[in-house]
Parts: structure tokens; sequence; C-alpha cells
DNA sequence: ACGATTTGACCATT
DNA sequence: AATGGTCAAATCGT
């Protein structure tokens, strides 16, 4: 446990959390087919049923604990706003606007930064080995070899750092299994003047994205930029991934069984025949090149779309469930002349982590991660 | 000339 | 001491 990455040790307790919740919504399925049969006393097959919840909840709440993590019911430990756990990588050292945080005599903690992470998959062939572009500029300023990684990590910073005192930076380490895949961690807020492309974007933590229920016409899906093209780039990139440490979404995830039954989903949100909302968990990640729009969840495919069949796409901050239980809602808005768009029904899909309110749209993601 | 990138050195943290 | 993050001089590209 000791020698897991802080990255691996999210992960763990976000799969430990999400089958605690699993085990509860159970739980309560069992508790409402109960007391829908006659309330004749409860079989002993009821209560072994019960004692074995019990029992599996008690596992996770100890293994929870065991990673310093209070179980507690709502399932959501942190509200979104504090700060995040600490991250891929030891809190900011020696940045210089980090220096003077302690002026040595009060030890106090340092400030840890806001910081998320997406993962960016760039089509193989294009040539193009930098980041994608996201709608900011970037000014690189560092490259450092990591131990045990195959590619040397990329360091930038807002191009307006010293003119408008903006202290967003990120980092791009390029995954050892996948080549066309760029790990992205993004830290601070944008505090200069540039207007990112989309009302969506990943160097955006979600809650800068309030207008969730504006209609976005971006166009989706964006070609892979050069840095040099990042500075005129406009409205472009519609990439977006969720901030650390948001609670997981607890909708059903097995999508493996076959069973996938979008009315069995515990949120299910208002939705127009043109509107697709999601609901995703805090490992859920967007990103696009040229040839899709992906979501993924923990690092696996498990959905995209081309964006031929997108007029445009957008997320933000949950709305109409307990922020405690919900991270993201996301809402595709499909084009009334992409007939492809709207052909299929909502069934049987390879999703994890999200699921569609609307069931007149689907996408399968096999389509293009085969 | 100017801005961006590269790269070795330096510093903070563990 | 090892490692990751940043600085800043040198270099590159336009």
């Amino acid at each position: 446990m000791e020698n897991m990455g802080d990255w691996e040790k999210m992960t763990l307790l976000n799969e430990l959390k999400q089958g605690r919740e699993l085990t509860k919504q159970l739980q309560h399925q069992l508790h409402s087919a109960v007391s829908l049969l006659s309330s004749s006393s409860s079989s002993s097959h009821d209560q072994t049923q019960e004692m074995l919840i019990h029992r599996i909840m008690a596992s996770y709440d100890k293994a929870l604990s065991m990673l310093n993590v209070e179980p507690q019911a709502g399932g959501c430990p942190r509200r979104a706003s504090e700060s995040p756990p600490s991250l891929g990588g030891s809190p900011m050292s020696g940045g210089d606007s980090d220096r003077d945080l302690n002026d040595g005599s009060t030890p106090r903690k340092r400030k840890v930064m806001q910081q998320w992470k997406k993962r960016v998959r760039v089509a193989p062939g294009t040539g193009l080995e930098g980041p994608l572009d996201d709608g900011f500029s970037w000014r690189k300023y560092g490259q450092k070899d990591i131990l045990g990684a195959k590619y040397p990590r990329g360091y930038y910073r807002c191009t307006h750092r010293n003119v408008q005192g903006c202290l967003a930076t990120k980092q791009v380490q390029r995954s050892d299994d996948d080549p066309t895949i760029f790990e992205v961690t993004y830290r601070g807020r944008h505090t200069c003047n540039q207007h990112p492309a989309a009302v969506i974007s990943p160097s955006l933590p979600p809650e800068n994205q309030t207008d969730f229920n504006a209609s976005v016409n971006a166009t989706p899906l964006q070609s892979v930029q050069s840095q040099h093209q990042q500075n005129q780039t406009g409205p472009q990139d519609i990439a977006f991934d969720f901030r650390e440490g948001l609670a997981i979404a607890t909708q059903n995830l097995d999508s493996n069984n076959g069973n996938h039954n979008p009315s069995s989903s515990m949120f299910i949100f208002p939705s127009t025949p043109e509107n697709i909302f999601g609901v995703m968990n805090s490992n859920s990640n967007f990103s696009s090149n040229p040839d899709f729009l992906s979501v993924s969840t923990s690092g696996t495919d498990c959905f995209s779309v081309p964006p031929a069949r997108l007029d445009s796409f957008q997320a933000g901050p949950s709305f109409g469930a307990p922020e405690s239980e919900l991270a993201m809602i996301v809402s595709a808005v499909a084009s009334g002349n992409n007939p492809q768009a709207n052909a299929r029904s909502d069934s049987d899909l390879p999703l994890h982590g999200m699921e569609f309110a609307n069931e007149n749209i689907a996408f399968d993601s096999t389509e293009f991660f085969p």
C-alpha cells in the first residue's frame, strides 16, 4: 500500500466507494422488494440477505478506513469545494508562486492547488506529438525525466502568467502503455482573460462552467493543434474532464452482464428529444481528437461519439441530485439533420459510469474502440 | 528583435 | 539521498 501511487490510491478508493454505494443500492432494492410483498414476517431467506449485505458493507467500511477514509452514509467524504487530495506527485514544490507561502516563522501547511486530470488520446499518425489544444495558450517552462516513466513530463504555465498573473499550470505526461494517450494534469484556475473556445474546457474546473443549461453551439470536435496554433485559437476544443475528489455517481455500472437497464438508473434527468443526459463519476474523462469525442472512466474508454453526430456538447456541475452522489451531468445535443444520432435506442450499451436518460439516442463505443 | 523552447542547475519535499 | 517541480541562461524560430 505504501508504494502505491496517489493515482492508484485514488482509483482504489473510488472503486471501494463505488462498491459500497452499489451495495447500498442493492440493499434498497431488496427492501423495497420485500415491502411490496405481503408484509407477513420476513423469511429467513430475507434475513440471510440482510446479513450478507451488512457484512459486505462492513468489509467496504473496513477497507475504506484502512485507506484513512471515513466511510459515511452519504457516500461523499468531501464537498467539492474542499481541497482535493494530493494526486499525482508531491504538492507543488518550489513553484515561484508558492515559494512565498511560508515566511518560515510559522510552519503552516502549503496551500494545495486545485488540480484535476484528463487523459487525451491523440490519433496515431497525425504526426502531432504535443498535447491537445484545450483553448488556452500555454508556455512550456520545463521538461523532466520521471522515474519509471518512459517519456519525459512536460511542464506548462499560462502564457499570461507575467502579464495577468494567471497561475494556471499543466503537466503533460505521455502514457507508457499507450503512447497515443497523454495524461494532462491541470493545476490552478485561469485568472487571465483568455476566452477558451467553448464553454467547456479541460483547463477550467467544473465550477467555472455554470452555464450548463445554456445551449452551446460550438463545433464539437476540433483538430489537434500544435502549441503555435494554440496561441491564436478560436472556438475549438470541447474536451473536458472532471475535478478530482468529487463523489462517485451511483448508477448501475455493471455493463458486462448484458442487463443494462436505463430505468434502473438511480438518476433520471429531464431530457428533451434533442438532448442526451449522462451521469458520470469522478473518474470519468472527456477527450477529443479529430476523429471522435470519447468519454472514459478510470482510464477505460467506454463511450465515444463521432463529431458528425453531435451539434454541440456540454457538461457542467451536477444539478437536480445530491452533490454527495453526483459528480457531473453531461449533455450532448444531437443534430436535427443528423439522422444517425437519433437512429438507435438505448439498450445494452457498453457504458461504464455513464447512463443516458434519453432513450432515443445511443452510442456504441465498440464502433470506435474495437 | 522578440517570444518560445530546451536543458542543466537549483530547491523543496519525502 | 532521491525525486519532482521550477528557474533561467542558452538556443531556436519567425
